[in-house]
DNA sequence: AATTTTAACTAACACCTGTTAGTTTAAGCA
DNA sequence: TGCTTAAACTAACAGGTGTTAGTTAAAATT
C-alpha cells in the first residue's frame, strides 16, 4: 500500500547510529538530525524506537535462519556446509554490517520479540551444532568438544562486522576462501 | 588512606549490570537498588557514572598490556606465545567475566580516557599481529593473510566472556588446551 | 480547480537522568 | 562521654527522554 522509501532511510539511519553508540544510547533526537528532520517528524513513519530496532535485527536473524535450513539439508559433506556458512555470515556482514552490530550487542533490548529471536538464535545454534556432531561422527572433524568447536566458530563468524567494513581492500570470495581454510585448517603450517 | 572496600563493590556490581544492559541502559537508580541502597547514597564513594566505566575497562586493558610484554619478550616458539595468549585472555575473561562485557561493547562511551584506553588496544594488537607475522617469516604458521589470522584469533579470545560463564563444568586447563590446538591446528581430522 | 496525501513543523507532556546539598544514624575511637 | 567518621538518607535541580496533538505547506491525485 504505501510506499516505505522513507522509512527504509530512517531504519537505515537508525542501525548505522545503534551500530556507533548502542540502541540506548541513541536518541530519536540525534536520529533526526541525522536525517535533518526534527525528532517528532519521525513519528509520520515509524511506531516507536523500539519498532527500529525490532525491524533491524529480527529481518537478519530470519535470513540467517532460512539460510541455514538451506545449508543443513543440502546433500553435501561437512566441509562444504561449514564453507557455506562462513559464505552465509560474509555475505549478511557485508551487506548488512550496521544490523549486525544490533543483532549481536543489542538483542538484549528487544521486548516484545526477544523471546521469538531467542528461539531464532537457538535453532540456529542447534542446527550449526549438529552439522558439526555430525562431522565428528563421519571422522570429518577433529574429535574435540562440539561445544568448543562451536564457540569458536561463531565467535569469530558473529565478529565479521567489525573487520569487514575496515579491509574493503580484500574481495569477498578470498576472504571467504582464506577464513574457510584458517578456521578448518588451522594455522599450522 | 580510606578503606574502599565498599568502592569495589560498587564498582562490581556496576560491571554486573553493565554486562547485562551496556553502560548506557544501566540508570544510577538500577545500580543503587542492586545494592539495596538509594541512588544519592553512591556518591559518598564514586564521583560519577563515568568514573565507574573508566575504572572497569582501564583497569582490564592495562593488565593485557603488562602481559602481553611479558609474552613477546620471551625467547619462545611461536606456537608457545600463541598458547599463552589464549592463556591470558582465559585468565582474564575468568576472573572478570562482567568487566570483559565492559570493555568490549562499552569502550565507546569512555570520555577522558578514550584516547588512552584506544592507544592500549592499538599496542596489544600491534604485538599480536608481529608475533603472527614473525611466525609466518619462521614457517611455523600457515602464510595466509595475518589480518585474517589476527581478526580470527582476536574475535574468538575476546568473545569468551560470553562462554566461559555458561561453560563451568569445563576446567580452565583442559578448555586451555582444547581452544589451543583448534584455534592452531584447526578442525580438519 | 478541488481534494487528498505526504511529510515536515511547533509546542507540549509526563517521566527519567545524573548529580548536589544538606541531614541523620550508628559505629569506632579519644 | 564526647568527637569523628562512614555511609546511609530526603529533597531537589536542570536538563534530557520518547512520544502525542495539532498545524502547515507542498506535491500528487481526482
Amino acid at each position: 500500500m504505501k510506499p516505505q522509501n522513507r522509512k527504509d532511510e530512517i531504519v537505515k539511519a537508525a542501525a548505522k547510529l545503534f551500530k556507533k553508540k548502542g540502541y540506548s544510547a541513541v536518541t530519536m533526537r540525534d536520529l533526526a538530525t541525522a536525517l535533518g528532520i526534527k525528532a517528532a517528524s519521525l513519528y509520520n513513519h515509524i511506531n516507536s524506537k523500539q519498532e527500529l530496532l525490532n525491524t533491524i535485527i529480527i529481518s537478519i536473524a530470519e535470513e540467517f535462519t532460512n539460510e541455514m535450513n538451506s545449508i543443513k539439508n543440502a546433500d553435501t559433506a561437512t566441509a562444504q556446509k561449514l564453507t557455506d556458512i562462513v559464505e552465509l555470515h560474509i555475505k549478511i556482514a557485508s551487506e548488512n554490517t550496521y544490523g549486525m552490530a544490533s543483532l549481536n550487542n543489542d538483542w538484549m533490548h528487544l521486548e516484545d520479540q526477544l523471546e521469538y529471536y531467542l528461539t531464532l538464535r537457538n535453532g540456529y545454534e542447534e542446527d550449526f551444532r549438529n552439522i558439526i556432531k555430525a562431522g565428528i561422527k563421519h571422522k570429518e572433524i577433529v574429535d574435540e568438544n562440539p561445544e568448543i568447536i562451536l564457540f569458536s566458530l561463531l565467535s569469530t563468524l558473529r565478529s565479521l562486522y567489525l573487520w569487514i567494513p575496515k579491509k574493503e581492500a580484500l574481495d569477498k570470495n578470498s576472504l571467504s576462501k582464506s577464513l574457510s581454510h584458517i578456521l578448518i585448517k588451522g594455522i599450522n603450517s
